[in-house]
DNA sequence: AAGCGACACAACCGCTGCTTT
DNA sequence: GAAAGCAGCGGTTGTGTCGCT
C-alpha cells in the first residue's frame, strides 16, 4: 500500500505549471473548494502532488492575488514586520492583501536584503539560538507569537541599537538561557537593552502570562490594536534599524 | 551574434505541528 | 495516549530572462 503510493508520487509531475493545469486545477478548486490536497492532485486529473496543487493555488491561482511591484507602503510594512517577527512570511504576508508568503520571501530575498544587509545578520543570529519553527495556529484565527521575536527595540543614547546582532543575541541568550522567569520577562521588557527604553513598551506585554509566548486567544483579541500599534512610526524609528540606504 | 554571469521568481524539499483514528 | 496522515511553513534550488562583454 505505501509501497503503492510512493511508486504512484515518482510518477508525479515536476516543474513549471502550464495553463492547461492552470485551468484544470483552478476549476476543480471552484467546484469542489480548496482543502484536502491529495484529493485534489488525484480527481482533478493533474499529474501534480497534493503539496505542488496547494503551492500553486496559494500563490498563483487563487483570486484577488496581486501580482508585480511592491508598492512603498507595502515594502515599509514588509521591513517594519520583519525587523519584528524575522523570517515569519506568513505572518508578514498576512498584512499584506494579495501577497503571498512565497512573494514577499522572495522580494525579501532579492530586493531588501541587499539595502539592509545589517538586518540579515540580526535575524540569523537571532534564528540561530531559536531555530526551530515557532508555533502557529492552525486556526484562520491569529497565530501565537513568540515573546522574544516580539521584543521591542528601545531606541538608545547607550549603543543599544535595534540593528545590533549582538544587542538581539542578548535578548535572546537571555531568554532561552537558564535565567529566572523575571529575568527572562525583564529581558524581553527592556528589549535586550540594559537602562532606558525610550519607547513605549508594546501593549502585549502586558498580556504576556508567560515569557515565550503570548496566547492565541488574547492575539486574537488585542490583535489589531497591537497591529496598529506595530504600524505607528513610533516603534520603528527609521533611523535606528535603517540608518543608511546603500547605493 | 554568442557566451557568460547576475538576477528574479516559481517550485520543490524537509520539517513541524495539528487533527484524526 | 500513540501513531499516522495531512496541511502549512521556511529554506533552498532550478530555471528563465536580461544585460554586459
Amino acid at each position: 500500500m505505501e509501497k503503492e503510493e510512493s511508486q504512484q508520487e515518482i510518477k508525479f509531475k515536476k516543474g513549471s505549471w502550464k495553463p492547461e493545469e492552470d485551468l484544470l486545477l483552478t476549476r476543480y478548486i471552484e467546484t469542489h473548494g480548496e482543502g484536502k490536497w491529495k484529493t485534489v492532485s488525484k480527481r482533478s486529473g493533474l499529474m501534480r502532488g497534493g503539496k505542488s496543487c496547494r503551492l500553486r493555488w496559494k500563490n498563483y491561482l487563487r483570486p484577488n492575488l496581486k501580482h508585480g511591484e511592491m508598492s512603498a507602503e507595502e515594502e515599509d510594512l514588509i521591513i517594519r514586520m520583519h525587523k519584528l517577527l524575522g523570517n515569519r512570511w506568513s505572518l508578514i504576508a498576512g498584512r499584506l492583501p494579495g501577497r503571498t508568503d512565497n512573494e514577499v520571501k522572495n522580494y525579501w530575498n532579492t530586493h531588501l536584503i541587499k539595502r539592509y544587509p545589517q538586518c540579515i545578520k540580526r535575524v540569523r543570529s537571532s534564528e540561530s539560538s531559536s531555530n526551530k519553527r515557532k508555533k502557529v495556529s492552525h486556526s484562520p484565527n491569529p497565530p501565537t507569537i513568540n515573546a522574544a521575536q516580539m521584543s521591542p527595540h528601545s531606541s538608545n543614547s547607550n549603543g543599544c541599537d535595534a540593528g545590533s546582532s549582538d544587542k538581539q543575541e542578548t535578548v535572546t541568550d537571555s531568554i532561552n538561557s537558564g535565567s529566572s522567569e523575571s529575568q527572562k520577562l525583564q529581558a524581553i521588557s527592556n528589549g535586550g537593552c540594559e537602562g532606558t527604553v525610550a519607547y513605549e513598551n508594546p501593549p502585549w506585554l502586558a498580556s504576556l502570562d508567560s515569557y515565550s509566548s503570548i496566547s492565541v486567544e488574547s492575539f486574537h483579541e488585542k490583535g489589531s490594536e497591537w497591529w496598529s500599534w506595530l504600524e505607528s512610526p513610533l516603534y520603528f524609528p527609521e533611523d535606528i534599524m535603517y540608518p543608511t540606504v546603500l547605493p
